[in-house]
DNA sequence: TGTATTTGACCTCA
DNA sequence: TGAGGTCAAATACA
């Protein structure tokens, strides 16, 4: 057996098994809170294994695609590879455009370049950090209006700043976290909410990783992380994809509404943290530490 | 006048 | 050979 289906198969006893106890709790009057949290570990549960299993048939999928396109060549779309130097850290998400049109994440960049990209309704805006040749940070990214839905823009970053000019909100920041599991074509998403300190939404991202970044940059998922600060506060113990995440969700998480819940706990952000870090701040929130998705 | 953006040309890679 | 990425001169703007 694969171990994709064994960790599905562990995912779904786990389901069975809070199925249980919620029924349980239903049975001898328990708190409201109580079943609360049963439900949605119940929810995420399954939402968990509807993804690996959906990502299993994407892959096989896929692959199938590939093996027809390889038999008439003159079909096929010859699309250039992403270098080794820039697979390194590659972080890809779906921005909303600010007020002003622009896409503020904090640091300063500046546009050298734009072209019409293949197959693409927009074109694909290359900008790389303005501190580049004062302070040779190599920070580029690159930024193209969804085809489907141009209020949105999909940014790709490519590596790390080493300069240590910020602009971004010096205000603490915190976030709640969804995934929301859809259509393999239309990739897969984490949902970013960022929220104010009285835990009001104030903007709301969403981390597109599509079905190509996968199967290309599988960094991607490990890009995304929370300090090891936020971590042992018992904040995001309960990572997506861990089998053991329930042992680890405490009840004191517990008592919001079924979505948040899980993930919502606030993970504040120093005021130092750039949108940039604050990306890069959600690497664990989706940790893979186990191979299953590679293999 | 300095800085940012635009855009055609050129380069790289599959 | 063509798509994607980068360069750099021309242009725009504050």
């Amino acid at each position: 057996m694969m171990m994709e289906e064994k960790l599905v198969i562990n995912e779904l006893e786990l389901g069975k098994e809070l199925a249980n106890r919620l029924m349980n709790n239903l049975k001898h009057t328990s708190s409201v809170d109580s079943n609360k949290t049963l439900i949605s570990d119940i929810l995420r549960i399954y939402q968990n294994a509807i993804f690996m299993l959906s990502f299993n048939q994407d892959k096989n999928i896929l692959k199938r695609s590939l093996e027809i396109d390889g038999k008439d060549s003159k079909n096929v779309f010859k699309k250039r590879k992403v270098s080794e130097k820039n697979t390194e850290k590659v972080k890809v998400f779906v921005a909303t455009e600010q007020e002003n049109g622009s896409i503020d994440d904090g640091h300063c960049w500046r546009k050298y370049g734009q072209k019409e990209i293949h197959g693409s309704k927009n074109p694909r805006a290359y900008y790389r950090c303005t501190h580049r040749f004062t302070q040779d940070c190599l920070a580029v990214k690159q930024v193209q209006k969804s085809d489907t839905d141009p209020s949105l823009f999909e940014v790709k970053y490519l590596g790390n700043h080493t300069c240590n000019n910020i602009t971004s909100p010096k205000t603490t920041t915190n976030f709640s976290v969804s995934l929301t599991n859809t259509n393999i074509f239309e990739g897969n998403r984490v949902h970013v909410t960022e929220q104010s300190e009285d835990m009001k939404p104030t903007k709301s991202e969403e981390v597109m990783i599509s079905l190509e970044d996968l199967e290309n940059k599988k960094n991607i998922f490990r890009t995304f992380s929370f300090s090891n600060h936020e971590i042992e506060n018992g904040v995001w113990k309960s990572n997506l994809f861990l089998g053991n995440f329930v042992e680890d969700l405490s009840p004191a998480t517990s008592g919001s509404a079924i979505t948040s819940e899980v993930l919502s706990a606030p993970a504040a952000v120093e005021n130092s943290e750039t949108a940039d870090s604050y990306f890069s701040s959600l690497d664990n929130i989706i940790d893979f530490g186990q191979d299953w998705l590679w293999s």
